[in-house]
DNA sequence: TCTGGGGTCCTAGGACCC
DNA sequence: TCTGGGGTCCTAGGACCC
């Protein structure tokens, strides 16, 4: 029988500023929601005010105007979710990290050496917290979709078991926007549709196949397409191209590398545009070669923005993304090879300086001049 | 003091090829 | 002279997740 635990952290960068700082233990705390920014993690108390992750900062602060703000720290959350993924995998050989405070633990067939999973799974909960000082919630079940639908059913601090044959009983009653992937839009659409619970959506084959197909296991490894990108939300809106093309070149360097440090070429190219009306547009080029070079990234960037640019609007957000992301060896490309490996190698000198003095120490082409 | 930033997946039309 | 059909690539937009 498999069994399949899913481990979600309550409220996961607020519980990390806790561990830090005891001194905020069962007060509201938000975690950013600064400036133009949006809440990343809401204590359960904010909760009670009715604030919730991804709201923005000012109508966070309107709800819960006693609440205390700290800025995200994300090197320090992803430490901790280092440390969490390290425990779990001390259980088992088979984790799935789905996001820095949310994964999978295959118990199956653990029970000869660790009892039942049910045990071991209220162990794992227990450990976290006794160790890490963080609580979390988790989901035991014969399939990872419905563990993960358990643990957000049990959140916070909950641990729920659904036994063997127990499945349909469990999930039937529930609203369809248990099921990840129905989210607000389609939520809406399938209640006009008289798809209200599990239940009814488990009657529509379609639907079921669609959205909930406990047949197809969860183990399969995905060839997903995988894309590496950077956006940025300036403080002012912008209207000069000149500080437009600014900010895109920093996000080609970003991009770039990030790009070079796993190896990684891109093919795809898309700048994202949004006006202050929100209004968002993405256009996007496929090169003949792939590329992980900041100033090649940065033409094909600059090009779309101007070919694209409504004249007159103000821009509220800039990004690049890359995608269709290779990490072959350049000799595939029948494009000027040598120059290319130069061209890697002296990247790889710069981002290697850039790891040891630090961001900006080095940047490339059209810099400051000395007047000499 | 209006709404972040990192992603994945799906759809749908048109180009192009056989 | 009234319109096949399948496959793949490219592009844009949008839903959704954390």
């Amino acid at each position: 029988m498999p069994f399949y635990l899913h481990i979600d952290m309550d409220s996961f960068y607020v519980s990390v500023e806790r561990v830090l700082d005891p001194s905020l233990e069962g007060k509201p705390v938000m975690v950013g929601g600064a400036g133009r920014g949006v809440v990343t993690s809401a204590s359960y108390e904010a909760r009670q005010y009715g604030v919730r992750s991804a709201m923005p900062g000012f109508q966070a602060r309107r709800l819960c105007p006693d609440g205390i703000f700290v800025p995200g720290r994300r090197g320090v959350y992803s430490e901790f979710s280092r440390k969490v993924f390290d425990l779990l995998r001390s259980f088992s050989p088979d984790v799935r990290a789905y996001s820095i405070d949310e994964g999978l633990v295959d118990l199956t067939g653990t029970e000869k050496l660790m009892g039942h999973p049910a045990g071991t799974a209220h162990e794992i909960i227990g450990r976290i917290k006794r160790e890490l000082g963080l609580p979390s919630s988790g989901g035991l079940a014969t399939h990872p979709t419905l563990a993960k639908i358990a643990a957000t059913a049990v959140k916070p601090r909950g641990l729920l078991y659904v036994p063997p044959g127990s499945e349909e009983r469990f999930l039937g009653p529930l609203d369809v926007s248990v099921i990840p992937g129905v989210g607000p839009k389609t939520h809406r659409e399938l209640v006009s549709r008289g798809v209200a619970t599990v239940a009814q959506l488990l009657a529509h084959p379609r639907l079921r196949r669609r959205y909930l197909d406990l047949e197809r296991q969860g183990g399969g490894s995905h060839a997903h397409e995988h894309s590496i990108g950077s956006e940025t939300t300036p403080s002012q809106p912008l209207t000069e191209p000149a500080a437009m093309e600014q900010v895109l070149g920093g996000l080609a360097g970003e991009v770039a590398v990030r790009l070079r440090r796993q190896g990684g070429r891109a093919r795809r190219i898309t700048v994202k545009i949004r006006y202050s009306d929100f209004k968002t547009i993405t256009r996007s080029r496929t090169l003949k070669a792939p590329t992980c070079f900041d100033v090649e990234i940065f033409k094909v960037a600059r090009e779309l923005l101007e070919q694209n640019l409504a004249p007159g609007r103000p821009v509220r957000l800039l990004g690049i993304s890359t995608s269709g992301i290779t990490t072959e060896g350049w000799q595939d490309t029948i494009f000027d090879y040598r120059e290319r490996a130069s061209m890697d190698k002296l990247y790889k000198g710069i981002d290697s300086l850039q790891d040891k003095y630090g961001k900006g120490t080095v940047t490339l082409g059209a810099g400051k001049r000395r007047s000499d």
